[in-house]
RNA sequence: GUGGCUGUGGUGAAGUGGUUAACACGCCGGAUUGUGGCUCCGGUACUCGAGGGUUCGAGACCCUCCAGUCACCCCA
């Protein structure tokens, strides 16, 4: 259909293009007040680059990447996620040789081919924020506080914090095998999902909804029980940052990131009014990912926020401002007469800062009026055959429905010293 | 990928097999001379999501597809 937009996706329309400004205008402050600075990287990469960072067995890549073939034969993928391609950019535009550590931001729409429901699109935009070179819990509290500043600062409420540390190279493995000999038993009850879970990722069963899987992994070993000294002693540090700072937090032993990446550190703030999608920002470490792309072992943390998340947070929370159309003046010309007249007036005053818009369906004066109403705009600047002749202008202004005839140069001085005020 | 619900004008919606498809809002126009917000009047549906079928007759019943929506999965 010519008149029906991919499924998945949504057009930001004039009504609320200004609430997407709005909080990408936040966005800004807050990076800005972190230290943190804008990076823009394609929308599209090389399909390798999210297969080896990512994970291959990840979701997002095994069924929701927008993958195709250019016109030379290369692999391309719609990013589904921008983190893989900061570290790629990083790396390429050797941003290591600058000041340590790299602290870096981005907004922009990601890719994924996901049956869409309430929170969850096709395109959908995020904000994120990598911390690049630094390996101290010190740059995790830095991170996650600046995910929590942003969204006080839009005035959510009602948000949780969860943190929870998912182990490195080193005690990962065994914590794993642990865990499946936990499970090894259990096996044949566990959902289809967590069969196959097992030999992959067996940390994901215990993230499962599913009734059954969640009592049999009643009593499961804790990640947490099993991180090594470093891991340990780095998940303590954190949390005594994060309790210096005031940052309130739930540990959650099972929580579990989707994307292979993840070590150390894992974490995700959750708006529970959201429903089903009430994960509002998800994030952590990834200390082994610029090595994987092909870099020196660097450590990094980061995190994403689903803007259409925060959006639909904020609606409900009725905290979005207010938008106006209102202009300062409409030109309402009567006859074909006038038009040049008031279109060099609508120009004139543009060019000296001033909101203005005339008409341009021929209406008559009374419709006009009515259209300027609309706006709201505060003066009608009209220019009839009586006007156009002695050079003048009838300015009415719309709050207090009082007009006087004045000179045409006398209109733009006039409108800009009320301005002022 | 799986399941539930829904699909009538720009929007919200009546309509539950039988002539010209309610109503409200919006939009456009008008209510004697060149003037808005209130009121009044008028205009605004050549695919009732698409295609097939049942029937003398379908917007209404059946099938398929598509889309929206919510949930599962997963995630932002």
């Amino acid at each position: 259909m010519l008149t029906t937009g991919p499924r998945g996706t949504k057009d930001i329309l004039p009504d609320n293009s200004g609430h997407w400004q709005y909080v990408e205008k936040i966005i800004r402050e807050v990076c800005h007040n972190f230290a943190y600075q804008e990076i823009r990287t394609p929308v599209f990469e090389h399909t390798e680059l999210f297969l080896r960072g990512i994970g291959d067995t990840t979701d997002i890549v095994e069924k929701e990447m927008y993958t195709f073939t250019d016109r030379a034969k290369r692999s391309i993928t719609l990013r589904p996620e921008n983190t893989a391609s900061v570290v790629r950019s990083y790396l390429e535009n050797k941003l290591y040789s600058g000041p340590q550590p790299t602290k870096l931001f981005y907004i922009g729409p990601m890719f994924r081919y996901d049956r869409p429901q309430a929170g969850r699109y096709r395109q959908f935009h995020q904000f994120g924020v990598e911390a690049i070179g630094a390996q101290g819990p010190a740059i995790d509290a830095e991170v996650i506080s600046l995910a929590v500043g942003f969204l006080n600062k839009l005035g959510l409420s009602e948000l949780k914090l969860l943190i929870n540390s998912v182990g490195c190279p080193n005690c990962r493995p065994v914590y794993r095998t642990k865990l499946q000999e936990f499970f090894r038993e259990k096996l044949p009850h566990l959902c289809s999902d967590c069969q196959s879970r097992y030999d992959r990722n067996p940390m994901r069963i215990l993230d499962c909804k599913n009734e059954t899987c969640a009592e049999y992994s009643q009593g499961a070993p804790h990640m947490l029980d099993c991180l090594c000294e470093e891991c340990s002693s780095h998940f303590a540090g954190l949390q005594e940052l994060l309790t210096a700072a005031g940052i309130h937090f739930m540990i959650n032993p099972r929580l579990v990131r989707g994307l292979d990446y993840y070590t150390k550190t894992a974490f995700e703030i959750q708006y529970s009014p959201l429903g089903a999608q009430s994960a509002v920002c998800g994030g952590g470490r990834y200390d082994g990912l610029i090595a994987e792309c092909g870099g020196q072992p660097t450590p990094g943390i980061g995190f994403a926020i689903g803007v259409e998340r925060v959006l639909l947070a904020l609606e409900k929370q009725e905290l979005l401002p207010k938008f106006t159309n209102a202009i300062d003046v409409f030109v309402a010309p009567l006859g074909t007469e006038t038009r040049a007249a008031a279109f060099q007036l609508l120009t004139e005053m543009r060019r000296a800062g001033i909101a203005a818009d005339m008409d341009f369906m021929n209406r008559s004066l009374k419709a006009q009026m009515k259209y300027a109403n609309k706006y709201p705009a505060k003066y009608v600047a009209l220019i009839g055959e009586d006007e156009l002749a002695e050079q003048k202008v009838m300015l009415k202004n719309m709050e207090t429905g009082s007009q006087e005839l004045m000179d045409r140069s006398a209109l733009v001085p006039m409108i800009s010293e009320g301005m002022e005020k």
